[in-house]
This record gives C-alpha cells, structure tokens and sequence, in this order.
RNA sequence: GGCUACGUAGCUCAGCUGGUUAGAGCAUAGCAUUCAUAAUGCUAGGGUCGUUGGUUCAAGUCCAACCGUAGCUACCA
C-alpha cells in the first residue's frame, strides 16, 4: 500500500469559487478517489490562501476584521467544493497556528544556515494609507508609449515592463494619494545558492517536461533573491526577530500544505513526520495551475530541502480554463460561479467534460457550451447510461430482476477486463483524457454486441428466453465494469449505479468479477440529457451575478486590483 | 524582443521510437431497428496532415525557415 498526500493549490479568500478552481480540485479529486479507490492511502488536504494585502483591504472594505472576513470566506468555499464531492481530508486555513509554527520553523532554519539576507529596498509608498504600495496596487502612465492609468509593472496598452517607480504621474490606487519614494530593509531567500539543487531536482522526475523546460530557462537566466518580508500593516504572520516585518502571503502559502497536514495528523493520530521527514518514502503530490509554477517548482522544493524537510513526489500542473474559446472574465461574460454552476447543473456533468479533456500536460483546456452538452448526452447517455437502461427492462419484465448464473460471452467479458491495467495506468499518469476514451470505446462495443443480439426478437420466442437473460445480463455486467472504471470521475452516477446493482461499494478489484445469479435492485433513471439553453442560461447568470460587482469597482475609483486580474490569479496556491 | 508549446476532417482529438490506400467520437446524409432517457446499429460524404524547402528508398511523423495561435519573461494581494 502506498502512501500518499496530495493537495490541490490554495484558493484565495478573497471570492468565491469558481470552474477555474473546480478544473484543479476535480482534477486532484479524481486521482485522489483512483488511488484510494486502488486500496491505497490517500489523504487530500487543501486549505484557504488568507494573508496579504489584498484580504487586508477588502476586509476594511466590507468593514469587517479579516479574520471574520476568512472564516466566512472559509465557510463558502468549503460548502462549494464539496457539493462537487471534493473529497478533503481537511479543508483548513493558512491562518493557523499549525501554518505559525511551520512558517517560523523554517525561517528560522534558513536564517540560522545562512540562507537569509536583508536588503534595503526603495518602494512606493502611500502617504495617506501609510503603507508601501505594491506594484498592482499603483497605476500611472507607462513611461514607454505614454499610456495613461497603467498597472505598476506592465503597459497594457503596449507591453513593456518595468519597475512601478518609473511610471509617470503614479496613483496609489488604494487611496488616490501620490506616492513618495520610501526605503525599507526587506528579507530575501537567497535563491541563487539552490541554483545547483534545483538543477538537479527538476530532472528527478517530479516535473512534467514541458515543466522541467520553462524551469529550466529560469535557472539559465540567474535566479535573484527571493524577497519574502512585508512591511506593516500587513495581514500575515510577523517574522521573528524582525520589527514589524511579516512574512509574504507566498511564503507562507504553501507552507499551508503541512498546516493543513499536521491539523488532519493531530486529529486522526497520524504520525507527520513520516510524510515530511527528508528520507521518507511516502509520496507527496501538488496539483496546480501553471500560473503559479515558479513558487511550487523553484521557490518551494528549495525552501523545504533547506529546512531538513522531504521535496514533492510530484508537481500536476494542468492549464487555464477557458469558456468558448474565451479566458474567463467577468467583464467578458463568460465567468461562472460554482454555485451557479449548481443551479443549473449536476456536478457530474462538469466533472466528466473536465475528465474527457484533461492530459498530464499544462495546455489550457476549453469549456465549449455546445461540445460540453454533446459529451455529456451522447457519452454518458446515450452510450454509457443506455447499456443499463435497455438491458433493465427484460430482467426486471421477465426474469425478476435476477442476472444469469454464467456469462454468456466469456470471451467479450474478459476483453473488458483486460484494459484494467492500462486504464489504471492511465488514472496514474492523469491521463484521463484517454481512460474516458476508451471507456467509451468499450461502451461503443457493447451496445452493438446488444444490437446484434438483439433481445427483443428473441423474447418473443418462449424457447429462447435463457438466451435473452444470458445477453442482459452480459449488458448489466459491462456497465458495471465501465462504470467501475469511471468511478473516480463521475461519483453520484456510480452511487445511484451501485445502488442498483445491489452489490456493495465498486473496487478496482472486485469489479472484475462478473455478477452471476444475482437479483438487482429497482433501476431508477440515472442520469439526466442536458440541452444549451440551459448551458446558456447558466453563461447568463453568471455573467449576471458578476456585473454588480464589476460597477461597484468601477464606481469607487479605487478598485485595489483590476478585477480581471483578480480572476486569473483567484486561484494561488499555497 | 527572447523563450516555450501548439497548428491533422465543421467540432474535440488519436496517430509510439519515420514504412501498406491518414483514424475515432460528435455533427451531417441515407438505411435498419424500436429493447432503451428521439437512445442504438450499419453505410456514406468530408482532410493537398499551417506554408515552403531539406534529409531519406520512404515523412503527418525528423531538420530548417516562414506564417498563425496561445502562453511565459518569476516577488501581484
């Protein structure tokens, strides 16, 4: 038995969850469930991303303190993710004491080996709001092509980058002011001493190629220094020994992972060490999305290492969801809430379309409205679903519900069986683009071996009624080895399936030992077809939800992040 | 600008280390069927495999250039 962490990327509490995160968490879900699914130890942990300035200043925002802004925040999300039957062993906060602890313990561990170092550093500051002022957090004209009410680190208008210090006529644009030019000493990483580490670690097989490529070309161009200290105020975790220094959110983030971790441990009686200790052979897993890949894949694995802790068994970096084609943005239209997502639409539903698409590379995958719905009722309806449904009725017509007591078709059950090991193999690599195509391709199969058998000539004669029981329950059986094998993808579908087949949880090892002489349950419907206007309809109130928020932002004059922005980044991942 | 990935039928994609007339599903058309949630089965049309050049007995499959698309160019809560 292995034993395996796994966690997905922390969302941000600073808005809801959305199919972006669902993309990663029903990504990590599904290979969670596979594995525990295989007999095999498999605790997934996430937790909520809650420091930073921007938690900080929506808080004030909404007038509330930030710690009554996370635990709602906290609250909502957990209660989204798992009515997509997101299946956390802890769902925790990196406001905690376990994540103080950690964060502490490995500073304090690189600054005592030398790997810490200050620097003074010249910022913008806001005079009124009395706090230094992040790039994003300044517009001004771009200093190249002149552009007005420019970010603080790249022209939108014509894409140079540069510092926020060099743009023209800055605006804070927390609080309207001019900022001044200010200096303070800052705490760096020095990330230029993991240099041969990490060339080495990024080959070791814990990165996808194309990965270990852009890593690569990273390391080539020289790493800096790694500035992991905020000036107050700040919402984070002060750093020891430092006066009135707190940790950056992306430091403590993903030190979120082991928090969570440790919480779970503490409260099931599980040793932690054995999972973080340098030499242990249990597995660790992240699963991120791309944009994120510098801090789990060079600023994380050299944090660890450099603080006597094991690296990650592996990095699953998967790509942006787009909807038609379009990056998802409320300004756009095509930004959809999980929630509203769930007034429109089974869980399952996305859950598969996402399996369908999903490879163990970091392409951007699209959500197309029409391909979403043609998946849906023509693979898991009319195809998958339809095996039970047109196998059901003879039995329950003629044979009481009852399975015959030998396969009919040894030969075609045991062509069925034999894909167990590539399906499996292909659950592992996250490929399950592929399971989900051969799973059709079986279920493809079976219905022209029903087709061509066709029971309902037969019936009709009394002298071949064995034979008709014989072909539906062959039916009955390949469902539910394809069922079996979609297990981790499609979760309720399985249940209501395993209900009626009355035969107890499905395994990856008791699913291929057929059902013979074995009374069913009562078949109810399944599973439902889907159509585009509801698809649609969604898309509308999705974009709905969101305008209100788009002119309130609008309104103030101040909005801390370009809302966009704020979308492409709501999921970090600590 | 630099780097990376990708560019195969209307759509989503298979085509491994180069080797018979380039495949599947969906969509479309016709036929069959009616057990099944207007589901299923059979058949057909549809692609100069982004462009050009090269290596080779042989290239969608390797190389180069070009065109196009997307992304990255790390400290942003």
């Amino acid at each position: 038995m292995r034993r395996i962490l796994v966690t997905s990327a922390l969302p941000y509490a600073n808005g809801s969850v959305h199919l972006g995160h669902l993309l990663e968490h029903i990504q990590t879900d599904i290979w969670v469930r596979f594995q525990r699914m295989r007999g095999h130890e498999c605790i997934y942990v996430c937790a909520d991303d809650t420091h930073g300035t921007a938690t900080m200043l929506l808080a004030e925002q909404e007038g509330v303190g930030e710690e009554a802004l996370i635990d709602r925040l906290h609250a909502e999300h957990l209660a989204d993710f798992e009515r997509f039957g997101i299946s956390y062993n802890n769902y925790y906060s990196t406001h905690s004491d376990e994540n103080q602890y950690f964060s502490n313990l490995i500073y304090t561990r690189l600054r005592d080996r030398g790997f810490v170092y200050t620097k003074d550093v010249e910022q913008l500051y806001d005079p009124e709001r009395k706090m230094f002022l992040a790039d994003r957090n300044v517009r001004g004209d771009c200093p190249r092509c002149g552009a007005s009410n420019q970010p603080g680190d790249n022209c939108d208008s014509c894409g140079a980058t540069y510092d926020a210090r060099e743009l023209k006529n800055p605006v804070s644009a927390i609080s309207n002011a001019t900022p001044i030019l200010r200096n303070s000493d800052h705490y760096f990483v020095d990330l230029p001493k993991f240099t041969d580490f990490l060339r080495e670690y990024i080959h070791n097989g814990s990165q996808q190629p194309e990965v270990a490529n852009k890593l690569t070309e990273w390391i080539d161009g020289g790493l800096r220094g790694w500035d992991i200290s905020r000036d107050a105020p700040y919402f984070g975790f002060p750093i020891p020994d430092a006066d009135d220094k707190y940790f950056y959110v992306w430091m403590d983030a993903p030190i979120g992972y082991l928090a969570s971790f440790k919480n779970w441990c503490t409260k099931n009686d599980v040793d932690f060490d054995e999972f973080w200790r340098a030499d242990s052979t249990c597995e660790v897993h992240h699963f991120i999305g791309k944009d994120i890949i510098n801090f789990h894949c060079l600023f994380w694995p050299s944090v660890l290492h450099h603080s006597d802790f094991r690296t990650p068994t592996k990095v699953h970096v998967h790509g942006m969801l787009t909807m038609n084609g379009e990056q998802m943005s409320k300004s756009r239209g095509t930004f959809v809430l999980a929630s509203t997502y769930l007034d429109y639409f089974d869980p399952d539903y996305l859950r598969y379309y996402l399996a369908a698409r999903l490879a163990p590379n970091s392409a951007d995958l699209d959500l197309g409205s029409e391909d979403f719905v043609s998946r849906v009722n023509s693979d898991l309806v009319g195809k998958l679903v339809n095996i039970a449904s047109r196998s059901e009725g003879f039995l329950a017509k003629h044979f009481d519900n009852t399975l015959a007591s030998e396969l009919a078709e040894p030969e075609l059950w045991q062509e069925f069986v034999d894909e167990e090991e590539r399906i499996a193999a292909w659950y592992e690599e996250g490929d399950t683009r592929r399971v989900v195509r051969r799973v059709m391709e079986l279920a493809d199969k079976c219905n022209q071996y029903l087709a061509n058998k066709a029971p309902w000539q037969l019936i009709k004669d009394e002298n071949r009624r064995d034979e008709v029981q014989g072909i539906c329950s062959m039916g009955i059986n390949l469902y539910r080895i394809l069922i079996a094998y979609l297990k981790p993808i499609v979760p309720s579908l399985t249940q209501r399936s395993e209900e009626f087949l009355n035969a107890g949880d499905l395994t990856w090892e008791n699913a291929t030992q057929p059902l013979l002489s074995h009374r069913l349950n009562k078949f109810g419907r399944l599973l439902n077809r889907i159509e585009l206007k509801t698809f649609n309809a969604m898309i509308e109130a999705g974009a709905q939800n969101t305008a209100v928020e788009d002119d309130s932002t609008s309104e103030s004059e101040s909005p801390h992040i370009e809302i966009d922005d704020f979308l492409n980044r709501a999921s970090r991942g600590g």
